[in-house]
DNA sequence: TCGGATTGGATTGTATGCAATCTGCCGTTC
DNA sequence: GAACGGCAGATTGCATACAATCCAATCCGA
């Protein structure tokens, strides 16, 4: 018998701590400049120390916390301008990727990506299962493209970045954009894949990719203009 | 009295284990597919586990190893293929940076690492003191082009993969190509960048980066081909 | 009064021991 | 003979204790 806790998952320890510390971060119950202290962490989450410090790490390798040798982590900026920054990026490599994936995608995953797509946008646009579904198509089209690139390390990066985007939208809440735009530009990249034109692919790619940060920065926007909850101390640092 | 070591630098356990996987894995005394024990990896570098396990979670971080739950880590594959897509990752990352910087890069700034390129163009090329002032203006060309893209972001992802590469040349020992093609290359490069424009500088940039990639990639097989030293067991695993 | 060494508290870095988990093998059973 | 279930060994994940380091306030001397 393996896990019977009928809640999600207690899990690892060190995935309860990065959960949380993600949740405090887009709730800004903790907020930029804060000092990090293991062992304040280490309470908080019931946890030990060790797995504190692995969950700072992983925080780290994605940018959000700075880690200074002797000194601790300090949560680093984090807000528009950030989701921005991330969004510019992820248009750039996503990018590459529509264009290196032209010629390489099997035209049976065309065809079935594009079906989904035409689907949804055919079925009501009213419930929240509907949203999910457009959510997860998303997702599966831009791995399948990333997956199908022909270059590995480039579609790690890819998947890094998604599933940051990922973490952020699932803490600040779907708060969606107009769906049936975004499938559009999806069917517009697939089309452009489909007729083997990778500068339009890759131009399609970056172009929903920068609607979809504007998007992602207005609802950003709307999370930081209620401070939310209360603020913890620890303010203290150069 | 700090260190008064006549040694580089002992430094943090965690920095010699580093240190030494990567040695390893670029001498191939260690080749792709082996399982990484944190007990004998330990015992090899005579530290604890704890310093093992933070070094392999910064591996595992810039995609050396797969750290599987439970399971441990495992060197990833390692050769000419992943030397290429880390080269095109990086023409794609300063491409865009490039181009974002022109017209927001000093043009004191540019009239400095232009000086600077072509003094190395005139001086002797011969000696290792020259090559060593050429890769450090390559370094700090391209680090002063990430910092004035405008995207701390994506600086970051340029810094890491200049981190990454440098540990790399560091290791297989410095062959470098015809120092002067990359010269001229970035001689081109800032031209365009003080023509501001944008277009031509990113093409620049990735054309640079592309025949940087290959030398890279024939350097690194030259490693490959030479198997080097003895190789140690450990091999079984799915 | 000001400069600088010093010492104390706080915090990170490392070592070790124990518990939880996984893998592979072996015996049992249909 | 093959498949399923359990058992043992090995290995990772976590907790705790200790050492090294850093920051700052303090104290001393000129």
């Amino acid at each position: 018998m393996k896990r019977t806790s009928a809640i999600p998952d207690p899990g690892p320890a060190r995935v309860k701590v990065t959960r949380g510390l993600l949740a405090d971060v887009f709730s800004a119950r903790i907020t930029s400049g804060m000092r990090l202290l293991e062992a304040e962490l280490a309470e908080r989450f019931g946890v030990s120390r060790t797995p504190v410090r692995e969950s700072l790490g992983e925080l780290a390798a994605v940018g959000l916390v700075t880690l200074r040798p002797n000194c601790g982590a300090v949560l680093r900026e984090f807000g528009t301008r950030q989701i921005r920054e991330i969004y510019q990026v992820r248009a750039v490599i996503e990018a590459e990727a529509a264009r290196l994936a032209c010629g390489h995608l099997p035209a049976a995953l065309i065809e079935k990506l594009t079906d989904e797509l035409l689907e949804l946008l055919n079925g009501s646009n009213g419930g929240r299962a509907w949203a999910r579904k457009v959510w997860q198509s998303d997702v599966s089209l831009h791995e399948t493209i990333a997956a199908n690139c022909g270059n590995t390390r480039l579609a790690e990066e890819i998947h890094r970045y998604g599933n940051f985007v990922q973490v952020i939208r699932e803490t600040v809440g779907n708060r969606d954009r107009a769906q049936e735009a975004a499938i559009r530009e999806h069917l517009n990249l697939l089309s452009e894949i489909r007729a083997n034109r990778p500068a339009a692919a890759a131009e399609a790619m970056r172009h929903h990719l920068t609607l979809a940060g504007e998007a992602a920065v207005v609802a950003m926007r709307a999370i930081l203009n209620k401070p939310a909850t209360s603020g913890r101390k620890n303010v203290k640092l150069p």
